[in-house]
DNA sequence: GCCGTTTTCGGCCCGACTGTTTTCAGTCG
C-alpha cells in the first residue's frame, strides 16, 4: 500500500523538532529562527505542502529548509535531523516542554545530570539540580514538580470552552474600578480553533490595584507571576484542568499599543515590527518610538497600522498571512459577519438523533432572526444516529411541508444529510433525492480507506446532480480524531468543476474544514456553506464560531451560500447545479 | 538560515518576571 505523503502539520512537526533540537544544541539563535519560520510557514499554508512543485515558494523557506522539507515528503529524514538525533536524546524534546524548561536548562540537566526524560527529571533530588551553577532550591523543586505534573496528552480548549471562560474572566477585569477599558487578547481575541491559554489586557491608572484583585479572586487557583503590569494565574478549565491566564495592564493612553501587542499572532507581530523598523521606528507593548526616542503612546490600534501606513487589520487575519501586502494596498476583504447569516442548512432533529423538533428548531431559527432552515436528518444506513428509512423521510417531508404553511416568519426546507457509502454512491436513491429540497452529503464510516480511495468516494458523490454540499469533508473531531487521509486539494478542484459548494461546519470540535483549506477554496471559486449540524435549539448559536473560522479564512459575505436572502437562496435551489 | 522600496552582505522585534544574582540569563509571550 502506498504511504501518504506527510500533512502540513507533520511536517511542521518535524521542522519544530529540528529547532529545539538546535537550541538545545547550542546553535546559532538566527539559523533557528530561520527553521522556526519556515515551521510557521508551512504550518499556515493553505494547500498540501507535499504537493507542492517546490517548497521554496513559501515565505522564508530558502534553499535549506527547502531541502529538509523535500526529503520529508519523499520519505527520506533529512541529513540535519539525522545529525542532531545521532547527537542528542530526542526524549529531551519533550524536557523542554515543561513550563519553565527551556531548551538552555534541558541542555544543562542532560550534560551535567544525564537527563534525558521528563521521567528522569522526576526523580531527581532536587539538591542534585541545586548543587549546578545558577540554580537554587526554588528552580530545582520546580522544575521537578512541573515533571511529576507533566501530562502528555497536552490538550487545547475548544474555542466555545475558552470563549465562556475568558468572557468570564474579563467581566471581572471589566467591573473592577480601577478599570477605564479591558478586552480578550490573545489566540481567543484572533479566533483561531482552539485555544492554549488564555490573555487579557486592561488600561488602568492604577494597575497594582486591579492586579492585587486579579489574582485575589475565587476563580484563581495558583499564581504563576505577580508583578503591577503583568499577572500569570492559573484557572480550571472544563474537564477542571488548570489553564493559564495572563493579565497585563498599562495606562490607557498605550492601550492601543498593548492589546495589539498581546493580541499577536508572534509571527504579525515580528513583520509589523520590522516593518517598522525600516522606517526608523521601534515598537513595543508601550507606543511607537522614533529611533532613539521615548514611545510615543498609542492609544488605539486603528491609529498604529495608520501610523505604519497601513489599513486597520482585524485579529483573525493577524497571522503573516498576506495581511501586510493587502493592508498596504488598502485590500483588505470586508469580512462576513455573524449576522450577515439568513439561514442554517444543516440542521438535525429528533426524526434522526437530534434533540429538537421541527417546530422547536423552527421556533429557534426564527428567534435567531433567520430567514430560512433546512433540515437534514441523517440517512438510513446511519442506524446508530437514527437514520430515516424513505418511509420516515417521507413521514418527516410531509411535517416541514405542514411546519412551513404554519410559520410565515421563516421558510422551513427538508433535506438530508445523506452517507457517502464506501463506494461513493449515496445512501438514498436518486428518485428520492429529487423529492428533497437541498441534498448535503457526508462520510461517516469506513474512514481506513486511504487517500486515494476516499477522495476519488467523496469526488463521485460530488457529481451528483443533487448533492449541493458536503458536510465537514475531513471528518476530524478536535482534541479525539485526526481527519481521515483525503486530499483536500483535489476535492476543492472537484467541487469547483461539479459547482458543489463545501461546508465550513461550525461545530466547535469540528470546524472543518480548517481556515487555510477554506480560504484555498475560495480562492478557487468554491462557494461555502457555514451550518451548525445543531442537534439542539442551543446548537444553533454555533455560528458563531463557524464564522470566525470564515473570516480566519479572508471570507466576504459573497463567499457564503447562507448568506443569501430567502428570495436570491430559493433561486439557487430552483436552479440547480 | 533567510531576505532585499537605502542592502546580495549584514542585519534579523521587544519587554516583564523570576531566580539567583550584585548585573544577568533564561523563559515566556
Amino acid at each position: 500500500m502506498q504511504k501518504n505523503p506527510p500533512t502540513n502539520a507533520e511536517l511542521s512537526r518535524a521542522l519544530e523538532t529540528v529547532v529545539t533540537l538546535m537550541e538545545i544544541r547550542g546553535d546559532e539563535h538566527y539559523r533557528v529562527l530561520a527553521y522556526q519560520r519556515a515551521a510557521e510557514s508551512v504550518a499556515n499554508y493553505g494547500g498540501s505542502v507535499s504537493e507542492m512543485a517546490s517548497p521554496k515558494e513559501l515565505p522564508h523557506v530558502g534553499q535549506a529548509t527547502a531541502g529538509v522539507i523535500t526529503d520529508l515528503v519523499e520519505g527520506r529524514t533529512p541529513g540535519v535531523l539525522e545529525e542532531l538525533m545521532a547527537e542528542i536524546p530526542r526524549s529531551l524534546v519533550e524536557v523542554t516542554r515543561l513550563p519553565g524548561v527551556g531548551p538552555r536548562t534541558a541542555g544543562r540537566l542532560w550534560k551535567e545530570l544525564d537527563v534525558t526524560s521528563v521521567e528522569q527529571l522526576a526523580a531527581l533530588d532536587p539538591k542534585e539540580i541545586g548543587g549546578l551553577k545558577g540554580f537554587g532550591k526554588k528552580s530545582a523543586e520546580k522544575m521537578i514538580a512541573a515533571a511529576e505534573k507533566y501530562d502528555v496528552t497536552e490538550r487545547r480548549l475548544l474555542l466555545d470552552d475558552a470563549t465562556a471562560i475568558g468572557e468570564r474572566l474579563l467581566e471581572f477585569v471589566r467591573s473592577h474600578p480601577a478599570t477605564k477599558r479591558a478586552d480578550l487578547a490573545g489566540s481567543l481575541r484572533r479566533r483561531k480553533e482552539t485555544v492554549g491559554d488564555l490573555d487579557l489586557v486592561a488600561a488602568s491608572g492604577d494597575g497594582k490595584s486591579l492586579a492585587n484583585a486579579f489574582v485575589g479572586a475565587e476563580f484563581v487557583r495558583g499564581v504563576v507571576a505577580h508583578g503591577e503590569t503583568k499577572v500569570s494565574v492559573q484557572v480550571a478549565g472544563p474537564d477542571g484542568e488548570a489553564v493559564d491566564v495572563d493579565l497585563r495592564i498599562v495606562e490607557p493612553e498605550a492601550y492601543g499599543s498593548l492589546l495589539h501587542h498581546f493580541t499577536g499572532s508572534q509571527a504579525h507581530n515580528v513583520v509589523l515590527r520590522e516593518r517598522a523598523v525600516k522606517r526608523g521606528i521601534n515598537i513595543s507593548e508601550y507606543g511607537l518610538a522614533r529611533s532613539g526616542g521615548e514611545p510615543q503612546p498609542v492609544a488605539s490600534e486603528k491609529e498604529l497600522y495608520a501610523g505604519l501606513g497601513l489599513s486597520y487589520i482585524p485579529p483573525e487575519l493577524r497571522e503573516d498571512g498576506g495581511e501586510f501586502e493587502a493592508a498596504e494596498r488598502d485590500e483588505l476583504p470586508h469580512l462576513v459577519q455573524t449576522q450577515d447569516i439568513r439561514g442554517d442548512l444543516h440542521v438535525h432533529t429528533n426524526y434522526s438523533d437530534g434533540k429538537g423538533t421541527v417546530r422547536s428548531m423552527a421556533e429557534a431559527a426564527i428567534a435567531l432572526g433567520y430567514e430560512y432552515l433546512v433540515f437534514c436528518d441523517h440517512s438510513q444506513s446511519l442506524r446508530v444516529a437514527n437514520g430515516l428509512s424513505p418511509e420516515r423521510l417521507k413521514q418527516k417531508l410531509k411535517e416541514v411541508r405542514e411546519a412551513d404553511e404554519e410559520y410565515s416568519e421563516i421558510k422551513l426546507y427538508c433535506g438530508s444529510e445523506v452517507d457517502i457509502l464506501k463506494d461513493g454512491t449515496l445512501d438514498y436513491t436518486d428518485d428520492i433525492l429529487a423529492e428533497l429540497d437541498f441534498v448535503v452529503a457526508a462520510v461517516h464510516t469506513s474512514f481506513n480507506i486511504g487517500e486515494e480511495a476516499m477522495t476519488e468516494r467523496i469526488r463521485r458523490a460530488m457529481n451528483s446532480e443533487f448533492v449541493r454540499t458536503v458536510a465537514h469533508p475531513t471528518g476530524r473531531i478536535l482534541n479525539r480524531r485526526d481527519p481521515y487521509a483525503v486530499s483536500v486539494s483535489r476535492l476543492i478542484e472537484e467541487a469547483r468543476r461539479t459547482n458543489t459548494a463545501l461546508e465550513l461546519n461550525a461545530y466547535p470540535d469540528r470546524l472543518d474544514l480548517k481556515a487555510e483549506q477554506v480560504r484555498t477554496a475560495i480562492q478557487a471559486g468554491v462557494r461555502i456553506t457555514v451550518d451548525t449540524d445543531a442537534h439542539d435549539e442551543g446548537a444553533l448559536s454555533f455560528m458563531r464560531f463557524g464564522i470566525a473560522q470564515a473570516r480566519r479564512a479572508w471570507a466576504s459575505k459573497g463567499d457564503l451560500i447562507n448568506t443569501l436572502p430567502l428570495f436570491d437562496f430559493d433561486k439557487y435551489l430552483r436552479a440547480g447545479k
